[in-house]
DNA sequence: CGAAACGTTGACCGTTTTCAATTACAGTGG
DNA sequence: CCACTGTAATTGAAAACGGTCAACGTTTCG
């Protein structure tokens, strides 16, 4: 159960760079799920100024708040050209209402997102470039010895933990010298602590 | 529509510095809210360490992901003397397959959380201390001219946006030099831009 | 084969952290 | 009413750490 599942037959849309998808204050009609690109929501201060909400980056939905609000409370636009999948407002609703089970999953999908980001969150108290790597690839690591098979390049995972690339880079170095990883190109393990 | 009202009369539990409320494997029985205290929620590795996925404080709701899993993923113990509603998830579940809106208000509920969690990882993309202050400054503000009342010690603030307290005070203190902020004890007004 | 992205390392610099000391302040009990 | 205790607020100085910039090697893919 996914989001998709709720609106089946989703309509998309192609952005072009700096082109806005919602505003801040119009009517907020649909749920988004960004299939490609990048796409910033800001909200828009009374002095002009403005705060980055969120950054969505592909397989991310976003404006889940839409469907309890009668507006859109921030402005969406795309940083690159992006495509997103449009999953309207009213059927949403109205297969929630129609079907607790969908409430459910829906809850149930909320929820891990909930999860996932308190574990970010926790990630970026630990200021130690090395040691907060080290805890997000234990937080990836499965089997025994636990290990991470690395699916995406060291770049998006330096951006996910908030962290430089060359930062990331000295940290497995750093890491590696002290034995507590080992790696080949697309695959990291654990070394149990000395 | 809240946690506490899908579960009315909810049981209180208390907990000892250092005892667990539950363990990873345990049958998942229970959401609980946060009343007083905090609780740390971990999750052992293989090799005996431990990753810190989340602390909770006192007015939030945790373990969510209960509902929708027969057994708890982590540890949490109380770090300080604690204080927990009980929150059952079998009377919560009856609930919300009984009644399509209180599905509706959970996902609503979690929705919010999202939300504000995917902003406060965004305030921690900006390196500098004062414009990170700033920034959550601007969101909390309200009000013409936007004012934030602060209903808690800088302390909390600093640990909230992820600073230290010392890096806030001589964030606070730059702001007013430069002109972006006034501040008097308990408020803190936002100057436009110069 | 060449271009473009990724990976890697070095040196330097700036900011924040850390540690320490001081002040302000609220609550407590004598 | 006042010393007393603990917490919050503040400031200083030094060190450590990650950011930035730059150069270069490596891989991938058209």
């Amino acid at each position: 159960m996914s989001w998709l599942d709720l609106a089946p037959c989703a309509a998309h849309r192609r952005l072009q760079p700096g082109q806005a998808l919602f505003r801040q204050g119009d009517a907020a009609a649909a749920v988004y799920l960004l299939e490609m690109g990048r796409i910033s929501l800001t909200r828009c201060l009374t002095d002009g100024s403005t705060v980055a909400l969120h950054t969505a980056r592909p397989g991310e939905t976003f404006a889940e708040a839409a469907l309890f609000s009668p507006t859109y409370h921030c402005d969406a636009v795309a940083e690159v050209a992006s495509r997103v999948a449009v999953l309207p407002k009213d059927r949403l609703l109205a297969t929630l209402v129609a079907d607790a089970d969908a409430g459910l999953a829906l809850a149930r999908l909320l929820a891990g997102q909930v999860r996932s980001l308190r574990t970010r969150l926790e990630l970026r108290n630990i200021r130690s470039a090395p040691e907060r790597l080290l805890s997000w690839l234990a937080l990836q690591a499965e089997g025994d010895p636990p290990v991470v098979q690395l699916d995406r390049p060291w770049l998006q995972i330096a951006q996910e933990i908030g962290l430089t690339p060359e930062a990331v880079y000295r940290a497995t170095a750093a890491l590696q010298r002290n034995g507590r990883i080992r790696r080949s190109s697309t695959m990291v393990e654990l070394l149990p602590r000395t």
